[in-house]
RNA sequence: GCGGCUAUAGUUCAGUGGCAGAACGCCGCUCUGUGGCAGCGGAUGUCGUGGGUUCGAAACCCACUAGCCGCCCCA
């Protein structure tokens, strides 16, 4: 019989890379914290129209990558229905928005979200059929200053904030302004416009892009169309007065924020709904991504609330390719301090008499109640009885920094015998004295080339230890 | 969706038509209350799947599947 295996772009992810996986979510959520996000979970799948009428019918991922369905009707009375697979997220946030009618609450709409979305494309490194996405949105009534620039602005500083916490090196942020719901269109008839004379001496796709979506002839590749390329007409000519000025209050804050930036006046984005600001974090050669080397992109869709039929609600947003994200840290750090050692002690019985005297002392251990730390127990491993001594160290040795012998004498000592494998230093203890000295040496607050504050104390330490107090 | 490269042990890989291999890792013993070292021994496996050529195929041919690289697209 043929073993199944995971199907075409999808993968399993499994420990430790889960670990880091863990790492960056807790890093993004506490970072969505500060700045005021709250989570939106919406469904993996929806209503095929959604995305025909937000993403727009002519882009790629609606014309040809999406994983779609005819629900069968539940009743003669009833039609089927056309379902989809979420290929991304936004249109699902701003449909939630509507039909919650969150605009109502007149407040400014801050929403995270992270997930798996689907896209049929052909595999590659970097590239997934199911991929995860970490995006937020915020959307309003113009009068919460949904519109406004410095939501622009912040949402940029929060992206650079979370790639530089995260220790990502050498990100590039691109951005443009696309225009407002009516300046695009003239742009894309000029362009169009000045397409069709020249056109014919450009690469196949290029010529196939004027047809379809002449905004993508802008960030081609090709290089003998480049000359061309350029003496197209520029986007920033055909920009109103609002959007202009609203891209330089954008570029404004960023400088005052120490946010570095290239203006790209090329860089267009595939989704129909964005307007004004655009952008994408690039990381450079070395990321270990190759080509698929955009980390996160995003940009403004003044107009997307009322596409779905809702209420005007502008917003800005950004979807950041979790998978990308890791593999540009694995690629540029090691992790594996972080992930050697899971547990703080392990424990060996010796001989199967000792093995619930073991048990019970590992559930001592992993519940108790550190107050400090406000948080409960340690990171216990328990060995067999069975095990030779000399089995017990060596599988010890690769868990934790030290073993706990737990003989016959021992346990009717009611004490532990612990050793530490750095300095060979062996002690005898009782169990209070063990959670002490546990207490006194966490690994996890002593993981190398970490250190975070709580405001008052420098503190050195991991973030799910540390953040909680 | 297009073009190319690749697929052999848990891992990294060697093996160009004649016994399926190395290193690391793993297991056991030396060694049943003290690890890291060493010595000895062991198992690694439908050689991606299916078909073909051949006396004989891991190797050559075809198809398929999957991964990777580039394109396309995008996160």
């Amino acid at each position: 019989m043929s073993t199944l295996k995971a199907v075409r772009g999808t993968r399993d992810l499994l420990p430790p890379e889960t670990q880091l996986w863990n790492h960056v979510e807790a890093s993004a959520r506490a970072l969505f914290a500060r700045y005021g996000f709250g989570e939106i979970r919406t469904p993996v799948f929806e209503a095929t129209e959604l995305f025909a009428r937000g993403v727009g019918e002519e882009t790629d991922i609606v014309s040809k990558e999406m994983y779609t369905w005819e629900d069968r009707a539940r009743a003669a009375s009833e039609k089927a229905q056309s379902l989809t697979l979420r290929p991304e997220n936004t249109a699902g946030v701003v449909r939630a928005y509507i039909e919650h009618k969150l605009g109502e609450t007149g407040g400014l709409q801050k929403l995270f979200y992270l997930g798996p979305q689907f896209r049929r494309e052909r595999p590659q490194r970097g590239r997934y059929r199911q991929f995860w996405q970490i995006g937020a949105e915020v959307l309003g009534p113009v009068s919460s200053g949904s519109e406004s620039p410095l939501r622009d602005a912040e949402v940029l500083e929060m992206l650079a904030s979370l790639l530089d916490e995260l220790g990502i090196r050498g990100w590039r942020l691109e951005l443009n302004s696309v225009g407002s719901s009516t300046d695009r269109p003239r742009y894309v008839a000029a362009l169009r416009e000045a397409l069709t004379p020249i056109k014919h001496r450009m690469c196949e796709d290029n010529q196939r892009r004027a047809e379809t979506n002449p905004l993508r002839v802008l960030d081609s590749k090709a290089p003998e169309d480049q000359d061309l390329i350029n003496s197209l007409p520029k986007i920033a000519d055909f920009l109103d007065d609002a959007s202009r000025d609203h891209f330089q209050q954008v570029l404004a804050a960023l400088d005052a924020c120490g946010v570095s930036y290239t203006v790209n006046p090329r860089l267009v984005r595939g989704l129909d709904y964005y307007t004004r600001t655009t952008f994408e974090f690039t990381v450079a050669d070395g990321s270990g991504l190759g080509t698929q080397n955009a980390l996160l992109g995003g940009g403004r869709y003044d107009g997307l609330s009322e596409m779905l039929g809702g209420p005007k609600a502008p917003g800005i947003g950004f979807a950041i390719g979790e998978d990308r994200l890791i593999l540009t840290l694995q690629a540029q750090a090691s992790y594996d301090a972080l992930f050697r050692r899971h547990f703080d002690i392990y424990l060996a019985p010796l001989g199967k008499e000792q093995n619930a005297y073991a048990l019970s002392l590992a559930q001592y251990l992993r519940n108790f109640w550190r107050p400090v730390l406000r948080t409960k127990g340690f990171h216990v491993e328990v060995g067999e009885g069975n095990f030779r001594l000399k089995k017990s160290f060596e599988v010890a040795e690769k868990l934790a920094p030290v073993i706990a012998i737990l003989g016959e004498e021992e346990r009717a000592a009611n004490l532990i015998k612990l050793k530490e494998f750095a300095g060979g230093e062996q002690r005898v203890m009782t169990k209070e004295e063990l959670v002490r000295y546990l207490s006194q040496n966490d690994p996890t607050l002593k993981v190398p080339g970490e250190t975070y504050t709580d405001g008052m104390h420098e503190v050195s330490g991991r973030h799910d230890s540390v953040n909680k107090s």
